[in-house]
RNA sequence: GGUUCCGUAGCUCAAUGGAUAGAGCAACUGCCUUCUAAGCAGUAGGUUGUUGGUUCGAUCCCAACCGGAAUCACCA
């Protein structure tokens, strides 16, 4: 319809004015629910080419519309709003009520998306903050996928450095040959335990050595820990078979615990990448700038991009000692994927903290090196998670923790539940039940804000199960899971397609309309990369639903057409949410 | 200090440059002998940080200022 509109104003415009105008579905808006009408335009855009009044414009468009399209139309201050008989919609519904890839488009031989999340580092366990990432992370990919793109979901875990060193000493050091199985523990909290602990001495030895007279500068540097875990890393560096094979095991134990968290939030990776097999890559890219010219050494050996004539600074790229840094382990890791998917786009969900460096690798590679794949890298920034009294700081204990917020979840689901008597479940359905809605809650909560904000979350107030949430949408989709149910169990057949002679109510037009947006909302959040595009519109929809529940009776109505077309509407509705829910990850019940 | 991002109801968040800035939570008022009340309807709550500018039209774009955050490492 919206593209049919925008055909003939096209034309129109051509006709009347001979204005050429691109066309561009964006400008056919909703209408408003104050006002009469299905699509509005504004015409403002348009009366300086045309050399006439807003009205008058609107005027002569709204004939052009109504001779072809088949509409009636009403011109409030500038704003043309267009009317489409019932049975525009009516037809509409018919077609797609039981569609159930409604608002996903082909893949057919699409361009690669690549996208990069979570990236954890091996010395401690997911937190809230990581939440984030990884729930960015997979809706997004739901979502491009959606928009007919083909995904690969890449993780590059940091498995290698200075961090995970200080695990490995404080285990050696204090660690009674603790394990997970000795201690119960998963194995990415146990190693998370000795890092703390690490702190913790660490720290105690700062104190000594301060009271000694000595400047807390030195004293961090010279504190025998510290020292003795970058001895640990050098020995790492090179190979020892102990070091190597006591870092091989710690890892071993967060990486199943990181998989039962992955499993629990529901997401998975095409690919796997571990720094300790990448870090050494960008070396060759850094030494071919340097043959360009790209680059240039200073005398201590040390390699640097000068990008000071693109508003940002120098930028190290390799150590004076010939070890990569960050950088240039990202220069390498680039290629990398490149060389092996050439992606249209490569995605990096990385928080805001690393805007810089971002700009700096964009810069770096397409500036510098050249390469055709620097403008392809979009780094998909995203905002903090913060609490009520500042930052997650995991050496203060002031983190929430990924695992207990999502077992947290789930048992408030369930007293929740139980507090409103429900208690009416098959067996084993109430549990994956509480998971869903435990999950779903939580999963909400965070995609529904825009990326790029910072975001609060107060863990002394859990998450609410009430409004604007994914338990309210859960119980939406339920509900009409619970009509259809009654219609099959009282024998109505409402799958037949007469339906030519009704008129819809408001409430009915209303919803109808809402359900006709999802694949530009789709579209649209594909475009932006924001989930929270998909959640609110899940939410109004579930909201629009509700209404039209109470207001309208279905299995009273006695016109028995009215009565299963109300049930099309309902059906198509559960669809909508189910799949618009699934493009957050968050699964919808049968019954709640 | 330089750069970037954010400031919307008491709180948490919406609003591709469009009509009278919307939801939820919290507060208050109604609606369950039932198509599931995790719901619906209603009341109250705003100079969209401030001041200018661009525009037919600005929460949105531009400039300055005021607040807050991040970053500017031979850390990642």
């Amino acid at each position: 319809m919206r593209n049919e509109i925008a055909l003939t104003l096209q034309k129109a415009l051509r006709e009347l004015y001979n204005i050429d105008w691109q066309i561009d579905t964006s400008i056919i808006q909703r209408t408003k629910k104050e006002f009469e009408g299905d699509f509005t335009l504004v015409v403002f855009p348009f009366v300086k080419q045309a050399r006439q009044s807003p009205d008058m414009v609107a005027q002569s468009l709204g004939d052009y519309f109504q001779q072809n399209l088949h509409c009636r139309f009403n011109i409030v201050k500038g704003f043309l709003n267009l009317t489409f008989p019932c049975q525009v919609w009516i037809n509409f519904l018919k077609n797609n009520y039981t569609n159930t890839s409604f608002g996903y488009f082909a893949t057919g031989n699409s361009d690669v998306t690549l996208i990069e999340f979570s990236s954890p580092n091996t010395n401690k366990p997911l937190h809230l903050g990581h939440i984030r990432n990884n729930l960015l992370g997979d809706s997004v990919s739901r979502i491009l996928a959606a928009c007919g793109k083909k995904v690969i979901k890449v993780n590059l875990v940091n498995d290698r450095g200075i961090h995970i060193c200080k695990s490995m000493l404080a285990w050696q050091k204090f660690g009674n040959g603790e394990t997970p199985e000795s201690t119960q523990m998963k194995g990415d909290h146990l190693v998370g335990k000795y890092y703390v602990e690490f702190d913790k001495h660490y720290k105690a030895e700062v104190a000594q050595l301060e009271a000694g007279g000595m400047d807390k500068t030195v004293a961090e540097k010279q504190a025998p820990l510290m020292l003795e875990a970058q001895e640990m890393l050098r020995k790492w560096e090179n190979n020892d078979p102990e070091i190597r094979q006591l870092w091989n095991q710690m890892n071993e134990w967060v990486y199943q615990g990181f998989a039962q968290t992955y499993q629990q939030l529901g997401i998975a990776f095409d690919k796997v990448y571990y720094e300790s097999q990448t870090y050494l890559l960008g070396k060759q890219l850094v030494e071919e700038g340097l043959q360009k010219g790209a680059f240039y050494r200073r005398d201590d050996q040390s390699v640097w991009a000068d990008l000071r004539e693109e508003g940002l600074d120098e930028k190290l790229l390799l150590r004076s000692d010939g070890t990569s840094v960050y950088m240039t382990q990202d220069l390498g890791t680039a290629q990398l994927r490149y060389d092996e998917f050439h992606p249209k786009e490569m995605i990096y969900v990385v928080g805001n903290e690393q805007n810089y460096h971002f700009d700096v690798l964009k810069l770096v590679i397409g500036k510098k090196l050249k390469k055709e794949y620097g403008p392809r890298i979009h780094h998909l920034s995203y905002g903090m998670v913060e609490l009520p009294f500042g930052k997650m700081k995991s050496r203060e204990g002031t983190v929430v923790d990924a695992d207990d917020l999502m077992e947290e979840m789930i048992i408030e689901a369930q007293n929740k539940t139980s507090e409103l008597g429900k208690t009416d479940f098959e067996d084993g359905k109430a549990s994956q039940l509480f998971e869903m809605i435990g999950l779903g809650a939580l999963k909400y909560f965070i995609l529904k804000v825009d990326p790029k904000k910072n975001m609060l979350f107060d863990p002394e107030e859990s998450i609410d199960f009430n409004g604007n949430t994914a338990p309210f949408i859960q119980y939406t989709h339920a509900r009409i899971k619970s009509l259809l149910r009654k219609a099959a169990d009282h024998q109505i057949n409402y799958n037949h397609q007469s339906f030519n002679e009704i008129d819809l109510q408001k409430a009915e037009l209303d919803l109808v309309k809402m359900l006709y947006e999802f694949p530009q909302i789709v579209k649209t959040a594909g475009e932006m990369k924001s989930p929270a595009l998909i959640a609110n519109y899940a939410f109004d929809l579930a909201k629009e639903f509700n209404r039209f529940y109470q207001e309208t009776p279905i299995f009273k109505e006695t016109n028995e057409q009215l009565r299963d077309l109300r049930l099309h509407i309902s059906q198509f509705t559960a669809l909508v949410i189910k799949n618009a829910m699934t493009l957050l990850g968050i699964h919808v019940p049968e019954k709640m």
